[in-house]
Formats: C-alpha cells, sequence, structure tokens
RNA sequence: GGGUGCGUAGCUCAGUUGGUUCAGAGCAUCUGGUUUACACCCAGAAGGUCAGGGGUUCGAAUCCCUUCGCACCCA
C-alpha cells in the first residue's frame, strides 16, 4: 500500500473500470427502478460550479439508490440552447468574417452542427471527472431525431387541441440576437437616464403642449398625444391635433384615465408600436401604429433623416435638432429600469410581432394540485412552494417562438399570401393535403407551401425530457418509459423554477396524468465571496477541472456538499475542497493502520477490543439512522456530516485509539477482522460521497472480482440499538476527557502513566476500566470511599474522579474551582426546582419533559452533594 | 410598486413539531503535544444581546407584530 493516497490514478482506474463493467447502465427488470433525468446543460457550455454541484448532488442520490437495490437509471444529455448556441455560432463566423445573412439556413445549420459536434460532448466529459455515474449509452441531445420528432408531435399535438395559437403581440425583441425573448429572460437593471420634456405645436393655434419622456427618438412613431379628461389644465384642448415636432404629422389628442396627473407634464405621447402600455391605448382609441425601428433597432423610413441610425445614436442626434429647433423645453436626471437581454445583455426593445402562444391557464391546473394540495410531488425545501404558487396562479401565456434557425423549426406552412392561412402538420406533403382542403384549391403544389421560419424555445423542447429519453411523447407504451417513468428526483437551481420545472410538470400531466418525479431537489446558487452569482460570463468560476486536479474528485464533491443545505446559496471556499481532501487522507491513514497491523492467531481479544467493537457497531448503527433520516428529508449535507463525524471522530478518534495494540505488538485475528468489517461497513456509507477512495480502499482490502466491487454492494442493514452501550461509553468518554484535561493541567505528557482513584457515587459499571486504562494511561486505577488527599479531581455527574499529582496541590485553587463548579450548579438547580413548583408547566407540559427536568434536577443535588463533600475534606 | 425569503461565533453556515441532545459544525485564532496510521495529524481553549423592540406561552433562535439591514422573484 502507497504511503500516501494518489487520487489521479486512482480515479481514472476507477472510472474506467465502472464504465468496462457496465455498473451505470440500466436495463429494465424485477427490481424498483430509481430514476433521474439530467437537468441538461447547455450543449456548448462548460463544467462551472453550479453543475459541479448539482450533479454532485444527483450522483450522490442515484449511487447510494444504486448501493440500496433499486435499478438506478441516471440519463444524461444535453440541450441545444438556441439563443445561446446561434449567439456563439454567429460570433464564430463573424470572426471568420461571414455574416449569418449571407448563408441559406441549411448552411446555417451545418455551421452550428459542426460546432455542436467539436464542442458539445465536452461538458458531459468533465463530468465524468467527477465521477458522475450517469449512463453513458442513453445519452440524449433534445436536437436528435427522436427529440425532435417529440417536439414537433407536441406541438402539432397542443396545436389540435386548440391550446396554441398564433398572435400579434409585444414581445420582448433582443436586437442584438434578432429574436424574441420570453420574459423570463429578461433581466431589469436600474439605468440612469434623462426625461426629456419636448414641446408639440397644438394645430391652428400659437400654443403648445409639454410631455415629458425617456425615449425622444419614438416621437417618430407617436400616433397620439393622451391626457387625463379630468385634467382641467388641459381640458381646453379636447378635440385638438398636435404636430409632432420635425416629423410635422398630425396627430389627435385623445383622452383616458390611464394618465397619471402626477407624473411628468400629466400629458402622454402613444406610440403605440413600442410601448406595451401604449398598445393597449392605441387599441382602446383605434390608433394607427407605427412602427419606426429595423430588427436590429436601427431607425427605418420612418425616422426620416435618422434612417439607418442606431436607436441611442438617433436619440442623441434627434435631441440636438429638438434643441437646435426649440422644441426640447428641459431635461431631468431619471432612473429608471431598463430590460437587457439574458444572453447578450443588449436593452430590450418592445415590439409588435407575429408569435406563437401556448395558453397555460389550463394546463397549470394539475401542476398547482400535484404539488401544493395532493403533495403527490414534493418540494425541497419547502418553502419554494410560495414562489411555485404565485407564478403558477398569475401564469400568462407562454411565448414559445424564437426568431432563430438553431432549433426545432416551427411545422406552421403557409399556403396563402394572408398571414392566417397556414395549416400545422408534421410533413410538408401533409400538410399540403390539409392546406388544399382548407383553401378548397386543388392546385396547390408543394412549392406553394412556405414553413415558419421561426423555431420553437428551447423550453419547449426540456420540458418534455423526463418523457423524452425514454421515447414516452412518440410511444407512450414502450416498456422502458412505463419502467423508468415517473422518475425519482429532480435536482436543479431554483433559478429555473418557471422556466423549466414547473413547465414539466405540466407537460407530464398533460401526456402521462402522472407526475414526472417525485421530489424535487433545488439546490442554492453558487457565489463568489462576494455573493455573485458564479458564471463563466462573469469570469468568478473557478475552473472546475482544475479544481479536481488540486483537491482530487472526491475532495471537490465533499467540499460542495459541506456546508450546502438545499435552496440555501453557497459562497463557495476552496477552503471547503482542502478540507475533503483532508478527509480522504483520514480514511487513507485509517485504514493503513488498519492494515499494518501484524496479526498474531494465537492471542485472545483482549476486553478493551471487545468492547470497542460493540460500541462502535452500535455507534455506527446509530449514524446510520440518522443519515437514513436525513437522505429522506434532502438534507444531504447533513447525512455528509453525519458520516464524516462517524468515520473521522468516532472511528478513527476512539475506536482506532482503542483497538490499537501496544506499540510493535500485534493484533490478535478477531479483532482485525472485525475492524475490517466495520471499515467495509464505513465505506459503504461514504461510497455515495467519495466514490474513489472509497472503491481503491475496497480492493486493498481484498482481491475482489468484477461483480463484488463496492459501487454494485450492498448499503449496511439497520439493526437493533443497544442504547445502553452507546450511554455507558458516553460517560466513559468524559472521564478520559477529564483524565486529558488534568494531564493538559499540570503538563503530564501522555507517555507518562498516572493513578487514578474514583469515588463511584454513580455505581457506574466497571466493565469499562480496562479501556480508561489504556485511553488515559492509568497505572493503577482502584475505587475508594471518600475523597483522597494531594490530587487533582474532577467529576463526571456525580462520580469523583482523583489523580495524584507531584509536588503540592493548590487547596486554594481546588476549593475556587469546586466551589465555581457548585454556583453554577446551584444555579442551575434553582432553574429546574423553579419550573418544576410552577403547577402550569407540570399541567400543561408533555410528561416526557417533566421527567427529564427531574432528571435533571435529582443530577444536579447528586452533584452538589459531592462537590460539598469534597469542599468539607479540604 | 407587489411577493418571497434571510439576519445565529472573526468567516461560511446548520439548528427538523416551541421542550433532553440547544445555543452547534467547519474554517480561522490561541495553548499544548509527535520515535507510534495521518502536521492533510492529536488533545484542549477562547469566541454569542440568536439584527433591534414588543407580544403569545409554564417555556421562544424557533410562533405573531413591528423597526432596521440584505437577497431573490414578479411588475
Amino acid at each position: 500500500m502507497s504511503l500516501t493516497y494518489n487520487p489521479k490514478e486512482t480515479e481514472e482506474k476507477w472510472y474506467k473500470y465502472w464504465l468496462s463493467q457496465g455498473y451505470f447502465h440500466s436495463e429494465p427488470d424485477e427490481r424498483e427502478s430509481y430514476t433521474i433525468v439530467i437537468p441538461p446543460p447547455n450543449v456548448t457550455g462548460i463544467l462551472h460550479m453550479g453543475h459541479m454541484m448539482n450533479n454532485t448532488i444527483q450522483d450522490v442520490l442515484i449511487r447510494r439508490a444504486r448501493l440500496k437495490g433499486y435499478n438506478a437509471c441516471w440519463v444524461p444529455g444535453t440541450d441545444h440552447a438556441s439563443i445561446a448556441t446561434e449567439a456563439k455560432v454567429v460570433a464564430k463566423l463573424k470572426a471568420e468574417g461571414k455574416s449569418k445573412n449571407d448563408l441559406s439556413r441549411d448552411e446555417f445549420l451545418k455551421h452550428a452542427w459542426d460546432w455542436t459536434e467539436e464542442y458539445g460532448g465536452r461538458i458531459l466529459n468533465q463530468l465524468q471527472k467527477l465521477g458522475a455515474s450517469c449512463d453513458w449509452d442513453r445519452t440524449k441531445f433534445t436536437l436528435d431525431d427522436d427529440m425532435y420528432e417529440s417536439v414537433i408531435d407536441t406541438f402539432i399535438d397542443l396545436h389540435e387541441k386548440g391550446l396554441i395559437y398564433r398572435g400579434f403581440r409585444m414581445v420582448n425583441w433582443d436586437p442584438e440576437a434578432k429574436t424574441t425573448l420570453s420574459d423570463e429572460e429578461v433581466v431589469y437593471e436600474e439605468k440612469q437616464g434623462l426625461l426629456y420634456y419636448v414641446n408639440y405645436n397644438i394645430k391652428d393655434s400659437d400654443e403648445k403642449i409639454t410631455i415629458a419622456t425617456t425615449r425622444p427618438e419614438t416621437i417618430f412613431g407617436d400616433t397620439a398625444i393622451c391626457i387625463n379628461p379630468e385634467d382641467e389644465r388641459f381640458s381646453h384642448l379636447k378635440g385638438k391635433e398636435v404636430i409632432v415636432p420635425i416629423v410635422n404629422r398630425t396627430i389627435p389628442i385623445i383622452e383616458d384615465t390611464y394618465v397619471d396627473m402626477e407624473f411628468g407634464t400629466g400629458c402622454l405621447k402613444i406610440t403605440p408600436a413600442h410601448d406595451e402600455n401604449d398598445k393597449v391605448l392605441g387599441d382602446k382609441h383605434n390608433l394607427e401604429i407605427i412602427d419606426i425601428f429595423n430588427e436590429d433597432a436601427t431607425l427605418n423610413h420612418h425616422g426620416l433623416d435618422y434612417k439607418g441610425l442606431d436607436r441611442f445614436e438617433a436619440r442623441k442626434q434627434f435631441v440636438k435638432a429638438l434643441k437646435e429647433n426649440n422644441f426640447l423645453e428641459k431635461t431631468e436626471n431619471y432612473t429608471n429600469k431598463v430590460g437587457l437581454s439574458e444572453r447578450t445583455k443588449a436593452v430590450i426593445e418592445p415590439r409588435l410581432s407575429d408569435q406563437w402562444f401556448l395558453k397555460m391557464k389550463e394546463l397549470a391546473q394539475p401542476a398547482l394540485k400535484s404539488v401544493l394540495e395532493t403533495k403527490e410531488i414534493k418540494l425541497y425545501p419547502s418553502k419554494f412552494e410560495n414562489t411555485y404558487k404565485h407564478w403558477l396562479e398569475n401564469v400568462r401565456d407562454w411565448n414559445i417562438s424564437r426568431q432563430l434557425w438553431w432549433g426545432h423549426r416551427i411545422p406552421a406552412f403557409y399556403y396563402g399570401e394572408g398571414k392566417d392561412k397556414f395549416v400545422v402538420a408534421k410533413t410538408k406533403e401533409e400538410a399540403l393535403e390539409k392546406a388544399k382542403k382548407e383553401s378548397d384549391n386543388n392546385n396547390l403544389k408543394l412549392n406553394d407551401l412556405r414553413q415558419d421560419e421561426d423555431v420553437l424555445d428551447t423550453w419547449f423542447s426540456s420540458w418534455l425530457w423526463p418523457m423524452s429519453v425514454f421515447d414516452g411523447i412518440r410511444k407512450p407504451d414502450n416498456k422502458e418509459f412505463n419502467y423508468y417513468y415517473p422518475t425519482k428526483d429532480l435536482v436543479t437551481g431554483p433559478d429555473i423554477l418557471f422556466f423549466w420545472v414547473a413547465r414539466m410538470v405540466m407537460a407530464g400531466y398533460e401526456y402521462t396524468g402522472q407526475k414526472p418525479f417525485d421530489n424535487i431537489y433545488l439546490t442554492g446558487l453558487v457565489r463568489d465571496k462576494n455573493r455573485q452569482k458564479m458564471s463563466k460570463s462573469l469570469g468568478n468560476s473557478p475552473d472546475a477541472l482544475n479544481l479536481i486536479d488540486q483537491y482530487s474528485a472526491d475532495g471537490v464533491r465533499v467540499g460542495l456538499l459541506l456546508s450546502n443545505a438545499a435552496g440555501n446559496d453557497l459562497l463557495f471556499d476552496e477552503s471547503l475542497c482542502q478540507q475533503g481532501k483532508g478527509f480522504s487522507n483520514k480514511i487513507w491513514n485509517a485504514f493503513k493502520l488498519i492494515n499494518s497491523l501484524k496479526i498474531d492467531k494465537e492471542i485472545d481479544q483482549p476486553l478493551s477490543s471487545s468492547i470497542a467493537i460493540q460500541w462502535y457497531s452500535n455507534k455506527f448503527q446509530e449514524a446510520l439512522n440518522h443519515i437514513e433520516d436525513h437522505f429522506e428529508k434532502y438534507r444531504i449535507s447533513d447525512a455528509l456530516m453525519t458520516s464524516y463525524k462517524l468515520v473521522w471522530d468516532d472511528f478513527c478518534s476512539w475506536f482506532l485509539e482503542m483497538i490499537k495494540p501496544e506499540y510493535g505488538k500485534p493484533v490478535d485475528q478477531q479483532t482485525r477482522d472485525q475492524a475490517i468489517k466495520l471499515f467495509e461497513d464505513n465505506l459503504k456509507i461514504l461510497h455515495p460521497f467519495m466514490p474513489f477512495i472509497t472503491e481503491e480502499l475496497w480492493h486493498q482490502i481484498d482481491d475482489r472480482t468484477g461483480s463484488e466491487a463496492l459501487i454494485v454492494s450492498q448499503w449496511p442493514k439497520s439493526q437493533q440499538i443497544d442504547q445502553k452501550v452507546i450511554k455507558e461509553f458516553s460517560f466513559v468518554q468524559d472521564v478520559i476527557s477529564g483524565i486529558r484535561n488534568i494531564r493538559k493541567q499540570k503538563n503530564i505528557a501522555f507517555k507518562n502513566p498516572i493513578d487514578l482513584h474514583i469515588h463511584n457515587n454513580e455505581n457506574a459499571s466497571k466493565a469499562y476500566d480496562v479501556l480508561i486504562k489504556k485511553m488515559g494511561n492509568i497505572n493503577d486505577l482502584d475505587y475508594v470511599q471518600s475523597q483522597v488527599e494531594g490530587c487533582l479531581s474532577f467529576r463526571v455527574k456525580a462520580n469523583e474522579y482523583f489523580i495524584p499529582v507531584a509536588g503540592s496541590i493548590d487547596v486554594e485553587a481546588e476549593k475556587k474551582k469546586l466551589n465555581e463548579e457548585l454556583n453554577y450548579l446551584q444555579g442551575f438547580l434553582k432553574s429546574v426546582d423553579k419550573k418544576l413548583s410552577n403547577t402550569r408547566f407540570v399541567e400543561n407540559a408533555p410528561e416526557k419533559v417533566i421527567n427529564i427536568e427531574k432528571q435533571k434536577k435529582a443530577d444536579a443535588e447528586a452533584k452538589i452533594l459531592t462537590i460539598n463533600k469534597s469542599l468539607e475534606s479540604l
């Protein structure tokens, strides 16, 4: 066995081994299934801390399920991320001097596929370094043929059900990506801007009216001025018209109570094409709609001389012109929230366009019910239920179209001039048949059909993920789907609770009548020390593989899990990984110790060892119960911490020290065998957290065949716990701590033996005396009936322990110590007495609590008695 | 503007049904230790107005109200 643990070699070796043995692969069989589908990372992405966190948790769950005898199946895959990927491909083309506009759709898609093939597998390979035990044979991509068809089938089905419709709506337009974004993809930022006060001349009058706007460049699109009908300042202007400055168009003054008389000048310009609220007013008052922008947010011909200028440049120049022509009254500083594209950071332009929408209200109902009413799906931590509820109860129709090429192309075919002349069909041929019927025109040819140019929102494919990875959309009765679905756990971040999770629940019920998963576990976001979300784009994410290099995969896994409770953000700190690595070292050395002991088959097991084994067996069972409970409640970090303390404190610091023979002496066969058995149980519960080192040691213990690998062994069985053993030993631990304290106090090195006299008021079991002697390095241990002079003392419960020390005892110091203990106890007793003499407490508190208080009282009284006696004898 | 959550040791965070185990863990700090599996170690110590105030209760870090600070979501 090598002196120190070499994670690099080990990790590579065992990952290959697991793969070669097919342990990650699952096929339906008679066992119960335990399925997790990975939240598909972005195909162009690379591994960041969030992924590591997320996937470590999934791997812990799936490895534990495997050990517990489930047929565990973790399905990996990626999504095509239309906006992000298309943006990257466009950027790459640009760097090569090509423009997307010069390419045909097919040519562009070829570039996108090339890109995907080059970078697509990257993130999955990185997951392997982390130890992820995914069933790689099942790896899926949202644009695989079967996945593609599932999405198209779903679109057609929902359209037939009347849930998908086409609408002319104000959308969030990203002028950089030249696409629509959903509300969820827009981030708002406060920006310092100006409020411009602009004068409009009243037609056939010398009078003018002043409006305040943050966007003077949209004046080109003005089609009305609106005043509040109750505003007396403007009542004389009712029915008149104004002239748009510079543009010289005449527009009406309309009246609507929507206008806030307090804000600005109480007078509003209406630009229906470029503002959501103006659009509503425009519809109400039948106003003309003038769209002044091109798709890249430069001005079109409505912008007159400013045609072709970017909106911000146009604003600058137009304001200058307004000023020069005395239309600009004044400007004021003004902060407003500006919507930005999450992906490109471009300022969102509200834009009217034809889009495809999915009605959400109906679909949301089962999703609400299952999480909030029937609890068929459980959400961890439950605090997110409120957020979930609020979103679903106020859900808006989902704009599912994107003005992009990379993705699932909308299967709508236009056959005539009007934009409502279309049919939805799976193939062009089917579409032709439908179109002939609808148009009553049998002369229609394939060439007369034009397919919609847009693709579907990426989430419109990933909301099917738990079904489509098992081909459950196309073939709902297939064997695998029936076996693996519904899945068990979904592990993801709270930031995509609506984007993805809620929608998967909707799709699940819509298509199977069943939930897609039993449990939703929302992890925290990984943040850096400045509380910023860690992301590649901010450049504040440590390189994942570098971390693994430095601290080992096991170390990083432990580091990530250690201080991370569900749903709470984790401020990432590398020292946590260091702690994880330190833990590996500890485990390694624990085995090194057991392994290095020479065995003597002739010697009997010492009493101290048999006690140690009995104690640790029970301690292990107690911890196992806690661990099971933690897992059940998805308190993964607690489960890890419980295991950590069990192995480090109980196993290494106590158990191993107790069974360790004197230096150079051999160990008996029985103790060694039992220690190995207990160590193996440790490895089993550690395996989900630290798969590599545990598998390595498992094989160092013994030559094992393929089917005997740790990854496919059996999780320890729960057994009856002997609480008495644990309780008695805990008392013994206190005694040993007391001895250590005295040694420390008097600077008595451990190698120097001392004597111990025990005044056994508690009538504690003497069975453990051998251990006290061994662990305290006690020469003579005896029992006394009264205080012993010339000793330092300490107490455990009512028991008193005396240790003779060389030189004179400082009687005053001893008295002082005793008096302090006495004072504390008397205060404590008083508070307990107060409780017990309170009739309302005795009447109301549960019996269990009262008994505890009574026990406290008895213990305190006994101890006080002991101390008083000691004080007397001093 | 509306909603949700958070505030516990120097730092990062647990604290489950209000009641033993409750004021905890890890890191950092300090003191001592090593011929012995591990200095990636061992044995100890110190560190707290549970954000402030009020209330409910026999009993509050935990429940309610309120003030302050912070974060996130939605508009």
